[in-house]
DNA sequence: CGACCCCATGTCAGCCGCTGACATGCCAGG
DNA sequence: CCTGGCATGTCAGCGGCTGACATGGGGTCG
């Protein structure tokens, strides 16, 4: 994260970083895949938290609810790492590279979310959908977390986003054409 | 694609794509940005095509219509071209560096839609939200046109999940705790 | 009609990411 | 004390990707 942000990603090469943890270029890489893993350091975990999260769900609850409070639970993974998110965040909005790795780390994280429904019984497009959608409302939820200025748990962005998406599905259920297409969403 | 589809995509060498094509290697990289850029050619003009679409629709529209409507009105660019289509999700499935693409591309195209919704003053988090339901329906819908041995139309793969979607956003929003839950989702 | 310019392409050299094959050294268990 | 395994290092090499400069062909303008 020092080198990345001294000197850019580009510009950082695979053996300062190597040389810099005191190892040598051929370690690097034997502990990560390429140059932008390292910064996904731990995403595997998280994946697998959610997913057993979902499994434990008690079986009343609803597919949708039962991701986003799997995602909820992750809250206490990410409090205390506010500075660091944020930093993050701004040095992958800076590269398209690693946007790439971001987003295919949550279209793994979306798999594994709809493999876990299926093992609940939910039926198949149901399943992707729905893990879609729960892994948009994190998203979402964690731009906004990230910089909350009044400093709001985690689980509340995501609550609030689950809302807002539950309101922007139904009312697209009502009118094919309905003008009363908008109404949440307040700005800032 | 006939050397990618000959030697798999690690084995072909940007040179040898050039030669085939009769140009340079250094020629190559003046069209495209990097080797992975070559299979997604067209992303662009088809991101236009849907931006222009929700900006069109009708302003009564509700926004994840708007969106869903778009998107099947792309529907003619891939009639005729669904062999190519297979070959190339096959080739994707088998490389990750070629998925991170993929999912780098959607996301983009989702963004672009936010963008278009918020021009018909969509709000924020229900901009992006919707943009993101979007495009799960349309990536879900696509997989299954490709292949569906019935061979039916991109369009009826598109409102089918989009039904879907709305049933799982429904279910969730009666019960947070209902067993109702799953209903729609016949497998196959 | 020739001078000129622009743009596409080619040539060349070079960096750096990433990999395979092999060597070395430390630590644990018998 | 030997031995086998595992983490790390060394080395050489491929190939993706880039910057700088050269070349040529087609169109424009004086």
């Amino acid at each position: 994260m020092d080198l990345y942000a001294e000197r850019g990603f580009d510009g950082t090469t695979v053996a300062e970083i190597a040389a810099r943890a005191g190892l040598t270029e051929r370690t690097f890489f034997r502990y990560f895949a390429d140059k932008r893993e390292v910064l996904f350091w731990g995403a595997g975990a998280l994946q697998n938290l959610v997913v057993e999260g979902i499994a434990q769900a008690s079986p009343e609850t609803t597919p949708l609810n039962a991701v986003t409070g799997a995602l909820e639970a992750t809250e206490p993974v990410f409090e205390e790492r506010r500075q660091f998110a944020r930093q993050r965040q701004t040095l992958i909005a800076a590269h398209a590279e690693l946007q790439e790795r971001e987003v295919m780390k949550l279209a793994s994280l979306a798999s594994a979310i709809a493999a876990a429904l299926r093992g609940r019984g939910v039926g198949e497009p149901a399943a992707s959908l729905t893990a879609e959608m729960g892994v948009a409302v994190f998203r979402i939820a964690f731009e906004r977390w990230i910089d909350d200025a009044r400093r709001r748990d985690l689980r509340e962005h995501i609550r609030a986003a689950l809302a807002e998406l539950k309101a922007v599905a139904a009312a697209a259920v009502t009118g094919s054409s309905t003008p009363r297409a908008r109404k949440a969403s307040r700005p800032k």
